[in-house]
DNA sequence: ATAATAGTGTCTGTCAGACACTATCGG
DNA sequence: CCGATAGTGTCTGACAGACACTATTAT
């Protein structure tokens, strides 16, 4: 900038970093690759990205061509979460990572071996490369944090769904039973929701299907206070 | 990263922005340097810093030493907001800027002219170099944002302070009135104050000198509902 | 009928808003 | 006494938790 020299020495190699969950079988789960090079082989890593300077006009738009490259074509959320950086996360020296968490549908790529879904419950620290077990925690925690008091688990969803569905969501993302009552009340007062005219069937009472109205998450005067016991 | 080549076209300056919020006479502030430079001389600039892979471990230690340059001895909160890049907020191409905002005494530094504290109610954004009224206004929402539901405007204020204060340093950064029963109410059964053994007097009823117990801010369950309106 | 899940009725507790009220100082 | 600010009493309303209850399907 201007007002300092732009020949300083804060030249350094600027690294995306994208957590992407998902929901399979009622779990959230982290997509991960697996490290091809020392001296991490064998260890869990994050997909990561680099700004393009003669593609990209903003780090949103690296974000979104990186995550497209990885074949995902629902991305129904992304938020930055922080940029880390630090002589201490890479063994080579310096570096900063932007990193961003995501929400893609998970069935949309059955790739070779080298990636992998992992339900956030089985993540240990020890599996991964880097720091990236701490930002997959990092990034587990804002969106645990913004459940309680948003809609936010909503965008984990297929287009349709049903309550029981979202009730789902918000206890894989927060990983603790929610009162279905109060749920329900909750999400039907928040009028963030439309109903379909479809049902799900079973052997049991068909469920009423709906939709989200807004494309951004609802904010709640009040957090899901259960959750923080 | 090792997953991909190191060296990828991602070099590029990387910048440190602050944003440091004060209370000057009941009023909340933004701290402002003059652009001494073409094409933004006479603008208002953040302060800037840079990270030094000589002395900084981390973006954190760039930052502290940053505002310890700047003068400022109390750094009672600092946060990152975001990491804006792009080709379009420097005329001189691409560039990556970590911003964060922080809260400091106003009193500490008299310095020359070429900085100043602004008003956040007289905030001109044509006033402002480059992108910086932008990343002066999210760090505001931000700062919004977390006082409705948290303790943060607390750390604008000296050790001791009265629950007036407290409920100005509120209306400071919400820029609206905040009734006087609830809002005490929420700060003393929350357990967040310890009276001390002073009061302040003037020609009025003397006031409770409290402090702050805890060194972060704390997380109510509810967020302050008239300030959304 | 039964199992299974969908969905409701209703009581209690917490806490925010409103606003009138009382308390205590200096002068 | 008065003016000024500190601080309280108390009602109402919104909404979360708890939990027992009813509803509707396939088999």
């Amino acid at each position: 900038m201007l007002s300092s020299g732009s020949m300083n020495n804060s030249n350094l190699d600027v690294s995306l970093e994208i957590v992407l969950f998902s929901l399979i079988a009622e779990k959230l789960h982290v997509y991960v690759q697996n490290c091809v090079a020392a001296p991490y082989m064998g260890k869990y890593c994050l997909p990561q990205g680099d700004i393009l300077f003669t593609e990209d006009n903003t780090i949103e738009e690296a974000i979104m061509r990186t995550v497209k490259a990885l074949q995902f074509k629902s991305l129904s959320y992304i938020e930055q979460v922080k940029t880390i950086g630090g002589i201490a996360r890479d063994p080579r020296g310096w570096s900063l990572a932007v990193v961003y968490y995501g929400f893609v549908a998970a069935d949309q790529v059955i790739d070779s071996t080298n990636v992998k879904w992992i339900a956030i419950e089985n993540l240990q620290v020890d599996d991964f490369a880097f720091d990236h077990a701490l930002i997959v925690q990092e990034s587990h925690q804002r969106l645990k944090s913004k459940a309680l008091y948003t809609s936010l688990p909503a965008f984990l969803l297929p287009e349709e769904f049903t309550l029981t569905d979202l009730q789902k969501a918000y206890e894989a993302v927060l990983d603790c039973k929610i009162e279905k009552k109060s749920f329900r009340r909750r999400m039907l007062d928040a009028h963030i929701l439309v109903e379909t005219e479809k049902v799900r069937r079973a052997n049991h009472r068909p469920a009423q299907v709906y939709q989200l109205i807004d494309e951004t998450p609802h904010i709640f005067n009040r957090i899901i206070e259960g959750a923080r016991h």
